[in-house]
DNA sequence: GCGACTCATAATCGCTAGGTCATGGGTTCA
DNA sequence: TGAACCCATGACCTAGCGATTATGAGTCGC
């Protein structure tokens, strides 16, 4: 019983991850922001550069995109690199739309 | 020019079709109706009947996913009766995940 | 046609999300 | 050490979201 409690939990836990990764998702710029990394890595100032956002509400976006664990940032120097979680994204994908039959000729 | 402007306005449809399914999908309750769903059509009281939320509530949920195309209604007598739309969620799925390198090892 | 049933919509409320400007913290270099 | 640069965070405002209750619109059986 204690495991299926636990089940439970990881269950939860899992489907709130999901629902971060899909609010994460559901912004037009916050999609931009992927797919200019999906490039290359960036400096948050390359990726301000590409917006007509200021500073703050890139930051903002990125903080949210890392939150759903779709980036990875680490300092170098002065700036900040950002680049995608190569695996994250496919990983969620798998995870969610595995569960429809209508998905799954389209999932390996 | 006539030509890649409309290609633009494509674009951008598409883009803002993709923002709907995102947030159509960013909500836990929502999330559960597809999977409701997918097992078999039902009705709209079916549907509430799985939730501690009132009727006009699901009823919002489920015209928003309508909206975004990943369901579908029709009424039969008394009753309203939806059902997954099946291939939607595959083809968004693959319209937005497709752009990324880390994810075509797991798309067909 | 009328009451009963099923579902959608209108009006409303509290909270979250996305934007701004101002500011603070870390890093480099002279 | 101090100035300059890069980025994150705090404070704030507005708009949109998720929930509710009340009500309206279709449909069926009598």
């Amino acid at each position: 019983m204690a495991n299926i409690d636990r089940g439970i939990q990881i269950f939860r836990r899992e489907e709130r991850h999901l629902t971060k990764v899909f609010k994460a998702l559901s912004d037009g710029t916050r999609q931009e922001i992927l797919r200019l990394l999906e490039g290359r890595q960036r400096t948050v100032g390359e990726i301000v550069g590409n917006f007509n956002l200021s500073q703050p509400t890139i930051s903002r976006h990125l903080s949210v995109l890392k939150e759903a664990d779709l980036v990875v940032d680490h300092r170098q120097g002065q700036n900040v690199i950002y680049r995608l979680n190569d695996g994250a994204l496919s990983t969620s994908m798998q995870e969610f739309f595995g569960q429809f039959r209508s998905c799954q000729d389209v999932l390996r």
